[in-house]
DNA sequence: GTTTAGCACTCAAACCAAAAGACTGCTAAA
DNA sequence: TTTAGCAGTCTTTTGGTTTGAGTGCTAAAC
């Protein structure tokens, strides 16, 4: 579709605009390694590119600026997946290093990593809890009236809650919880916790319905609690040119109020491993000015990850980076 | 020292200044009740203000803006302590009463809460864990390799972690590290477990020697691991005129990005009921255009909050509103 | 056919001067 | 003690000019 040349002419433009943030010029693209043309023919090219919808113009004598197609294009079949220093990879494999517990922990850390190597934005949300297998339950009584409630799931994953109580409980009371809901609720998905019990909650042993009942209660809340958001990196944000424009400032402070659209965004089954939305693509007014870059890990059990930056965000430097982490926990299992 | 006219036009000029963020004329003020002289008259009182330092020019024919001194002097007698609207109240007191389990969820809330209602930056730290003295501790086997330990305090707190094991690990074992420890650390404070069991590490019962270390390890990982820090609204404050300047932006991000300085300040023992701190009242560079307001529980158990706002920030309100929250908690125990 | 030098043209940004407007401070009268 | 009135100060606004970076096009060179 586009020659050799003018794509190489493209790559040289986003690079640049990418890096400075102002319309790039036809002498600016003289200077690059293998475009060594006079103005005049990259002029040329230019022109042409714009005809095709690669590149806009923001006044009439102005440098171009990638459109989203160009962009598009760029991230498609430009853009090298290997821009990350030796620098970068010691600093990531050193915090992702760290041994932790739980994936929560370990979302809150890559989550935490890759804002502080981009500096964009970076959100995430926690794996989905509803359709994990319990493989076990345990419950903890604390002093006389605390009970804690702890899940273990098929992929070794571990919920926890507690439930106050007005009046004390006794271990043989917790006995018989025990031995009821492990009988009913192991090899079952969290999200099928209710029914198994119902038929308790009214019914002969009297005594231990009411707790039942709040126990329910309790890890229903717990599963369908909203999903758990991990956000870092606003403040960088806002260092960017683009932020100057106060309505552009605005947008993007309702993108981080109104979460929600990010994160149905990171949770569309849509999204798989590394995806790209670039400005206008994502229906969303708010969006109009940022790409988003999100990353899935292969098992759902990861939940996902999201980078916000703006159109001009350094895809190259993000994407490499989003790869080079996503082997890390690979090949690391948890 | 003042008399009480120039008190009130203090009174009012701050109050302007605060809604407006523009230097406040004396013709303005002549509008406001209770102050119905001539412009005349409040520019000879204005001048003696400036003289006296409450007040400063921004240029020669400015209007006035208030001083650090003369913020200080609004904050110790002349701010109304009930500002604060129905709605509000309903609005607080709806959010207030979820019922949480667990402090650090209230802290939250109420960290949240205090964020929606003043459009300004708020920021908490959870309880110190350090003092608070081991009621129990309880140890749940989860799956084969993975233990849970859970620490009861004498204040209620619940505090938990989870250690992975390479080799299986037996009921029995746990049931000896259980009777160790609770007979060992019950009534010692958090932060004197190492000693009682140093003994064990390298000692007879071998087979649990590296089993007690993993989880003494661990259980300081928990006890010393930086304190809980909760951050809400840092978006909002960017509508904010006074971070239209790139100076000022610069310094607010780097107060959020250096949480430490402010960490110490809600720390610090010096820190009681509400304290307001005024721009250079603070020695730090980056906080001289802000100003803090702390809120710290009467059981120190509660942790501190903070609310970080431009120095014409709104105390009558924050500090009406802390005032409010402050009640709730204390009257609704947890 | 492709490349390039050269020049006319465009438009944003920088610059400058003048005018307007919002204040104050001071003086003198009420 | 208060206030009307006015001169003086400094910022903001306005409008016009210049500058300069860039383009597009044409015609010559390769």
């Amino acid at each position: 579709m586009l020659d050799d040349r003018k794509k190489r002419i493209l790559q040289a433009i986003v690079d640049e605009y990418v890096s400075t943030a102002e319309p790039v010029s036809s002498s600016c693209i003289t200077k690059k390694k293998g475009l060594d043309y006079s103005s005049a023919t990259i002029r040329n090219e230019m022109s042409e590119l714009e005809k095709s919808g690669y590149l806009e113009k923001t006044h009439t004598s102005s440098g171009r600026i990638p459109s989203v197609k160009g962009y598009r294009l760029y991230v498609d079949e430009l853009l090298k997946e290997d821009n990350i220093s030796i620098d970068e990879i010691k600093f990531i494999k050193e915090k992702l290093q760290t041994k932790v517990n739980q994936i929560e922990d370990l979302m809150k850390i890559a989550t935490n990593t890759l804002s502080e190597v981009t500096h964009y934005t970076t959100v995430a949300i926690g794996p989905k809890v509803t359709k994990q297998i319990i493989q076990e339950i345990k419950f903890v009584l604390l002093g006389s009236r605390m009970l804690m409630v702890v899940i273990l799931t098929d992929t070794g994953m571990i919920k926890e809650t507690i439930i106050n109580f007005e009046e004390d409980v006794y271990e043989n009371q917790i006995q018989t919880i025990n031995l009821l809901f492990n009988k009913k609720l192991q090899g079952k998905p969290l999200e099928q916790i209710n029914e198994p019990l119902e038929e308790y909650f009214y019914n002969e042993m009297e005594s231990s319905a009411n707790m039942i009942k709040a126990i329910i209660d309790q890890l229903n809340k717990l599963i369908y609690e909203e999903t758990k958001l991990y956000l870092e990196g606003t403040n960088k944000s806002f260092d960017l040119p683009e932020l100057r424009k106060a309505e552009t400032a605005r947008n993007f402070i309702n993108i981080l109020e109104n979460k929600t659209e990010v994160v149905d965004l990171l949770d569309s089954e849509f999204a798989k491993d590394i995806n790209v939305y670039i400005g206008e693509e994502l229906d969303d007014e708010n969006l109009k000015d940022f790409s988003i870059i999100t990353l899935k890990g292969e098992d759902s059990e990861l939940g996902t990850i999201g980078i916000i930056g703006p159109k001009r965000m350094n895809y190259s430097k993000v994407i490499s980076v989003m790869r080079y982490i996503q082997n890390l926990i690979d090949q690391g299992g948890i």
